[in-house]
DNA sequence: AATGAATGAGATTTCATTCAT
DNA sequence: GATGAATGAAATCTCATTCAT
């Protein structure tokens, strides 16, 4: 047996009940899975997580703490906004590819409130970032003089109907660089 | 005791099951839940659906099956390609808003494997119309000479992402008609 | 549908429960098995039995005072022992094969006492008759003087022995005669 | 709690099984029965077996092979054909009386196929050890040249009837001795 | 007399959670 | 810290019985 620090066994649990939640959605997945999933007895994720709920909410507040600072990070070093959505967009999809599909579609589970506020404010932290870009895009010029919080919805729309594709329709997938350009194409002023 | 005709009740069972299944998600919900909303002992759902996963199944698809019916009773009337996208945009939508949501979202359930074939059909089936539409736009020169499989990816995905906004997000949603339009507009070729 | 007139009915309905419980049991059978057997409804067999347990009583009731009948007809023509015991084994077998292995061996239904006084009743008038057989062929010098209490047990055990093989293991039956000779071969005084 | 080695709580599990099945059957078992006769809670038994039937097929299989290798046992130290069949017959019905009665009447659960295999196969091995032991006294000139296959059969079925008579009549049995001694007397050859 | 929709009690089964070891 | 046997509550499902029609 591997003897795990206190602090990986609890990064172990997570990223188990990460794999499990995943595949089989929160009422779908017990606790036997995921301590199997992780190579630990059942008792021993209740040294780390007060109760099923608390273990999924923590994952998935780590998830998107974790992505939002991969955006962050990725747009502190973009000077131009058209660059700067394109990056946003290709990284949501990718991210959303490696492990968060699930955090997206899950939301029905217990009744759409569970959650929810780690959400919604999550949500609200994305759209002030893209927000940001437009407005930025729009004072230099480079994008249409249009709605910018309409457009912002239009945005996530679109970045959420592909990541809902991965999860529902595999196969007919448009490209994720696509997905991008077409959104770009509806921003950008003519005279570009 | 309410006595109904055996159709009536049946029908009202789905019909509950439909609300509890868009609140709690299949795993999520009871047939204890789906009793009371229906307004019936818990057993009286045994009578009319062999279990639970059937009866989901057979709501599944009875609402895609009456979603199809829908547009395809929509798009017999209307000739011009612009109209009949519109329409179909629009129509998806209502529809989801009405009552289907669930269908698109439930996607876990089960490991996946959850209602896939009928699920599968369905989305061949609007692929082949969306295609149709946009054939016959190009073959008239209303909109430019796009690739039609991606363009119809692109379509669907928007439509999606629009519904699960819907779900995931209601505070944050775009109009129905501007997210037409928006399809649209890319669609046009320059000389509309 | 073919009216029936009630006593017609109520046969049928014996019948069909004696079909369903022979190849099901008692715990394994079902009101509505026995319903769709006798072709009529549920609630239809409520009018000629107060419930699932007076049906059984009551089939088995008549099951055994039937045989009980038939072997009392067949004994009242037969003078010789012999030939009265070995038409005691033969009629025993073919009417068990016929309709009634599950009389038997259904007795633990309901915790042994399902139908327990009505069984006693019958095993205790069956031993009457054996040892009646019995007695007379000691008396006439055609059987051994043997211990006529043992003996009856003895043939009653064989008798089940051969009806529970119908059921559990009816590929390796010995013949129903060569039963019956088999007992009498025991029997009979060996100036025979 | 009452804490208990795995291992402990399976045996207690199958030994509560076996008395509360030969009591009821198997349809008219339930598992609270069966828990409580194990002194404990319903949900504990599924952590050893998947289920009520498998559960009740292992306890068959389990017993059918102990009665197995305890003839087996039994059989090697012997050899006089007529001490061997004679302690087959009293082992039998002793273990029958010591708890296995239900496996041979339960037969008719779940309409005659429960179980089969299982049952098939062991019946198969007994006849072969019965057909062994009378070809040995035949070709030794102890029991009279029969036909072998039919004998067994007689024996098996008067072993059966025995074994019935103790679930179903046992104020009427005859002694286990004197049912072993009533076999071998037909089978003895009129010089011994 | 007859139906069959509906019920309610109880069966089997699952699982988050606890706790003796 | 760690285990995994055990529990208890709740889920799915079954069925004898009732009763409006």
């Amino acid at each position: 047996m591997n003897r795990r620090s206190s602090k990986d066994s609890r990064q172990n649990i997570i990223d188990a009940a990460q794999r499990v939640f995943l595949l089989h959605g929160y009422e779908g997945s017990t606790m036997r899975m995921i301590a199997e999933q992780a190579g630990i007895s059942v008792g021993g994720i209740y040294l780390y997580f007060k109760n099923k709920e608390e273990l999924c909410l923590l994952l998935i507040d780590e998830r998107l703490k974790e992505f939002s600072e991969k955006i962050d990070a990725a747009l502190k070093k973009i000077e131009d906004p058209i660059d700067a959505l394109r990056e946003y967009i290709l990284l949501s999809i990718e991210y959303a590819k490696k492990h968060n599909e699930f955090i997206i579609t899950q939301s029905r589970e217990k009744g759409f409130t569970f959650g929810i506020d780690i959400k919604r404010e999550f949500f609200k932290r994305q759209k002030e970032v893209i927000k940001g870009i437009i407005f930025k895009g729009i004072n230099k010029g480079i994008f249409v003089n249009c709605n910018i919080e309409e457009a912002t919805r239009v945005i996530m729309g679109v970045i959420r109907g592909f990541v809902l594709s991965l999860v529902v329709d595999p196969d007919n997938l448009f490209d994720a660089r696509q997905c991008s350009e077409l959104i770009l194409s509806g921003l950008l002023s003519r005279s570009n």
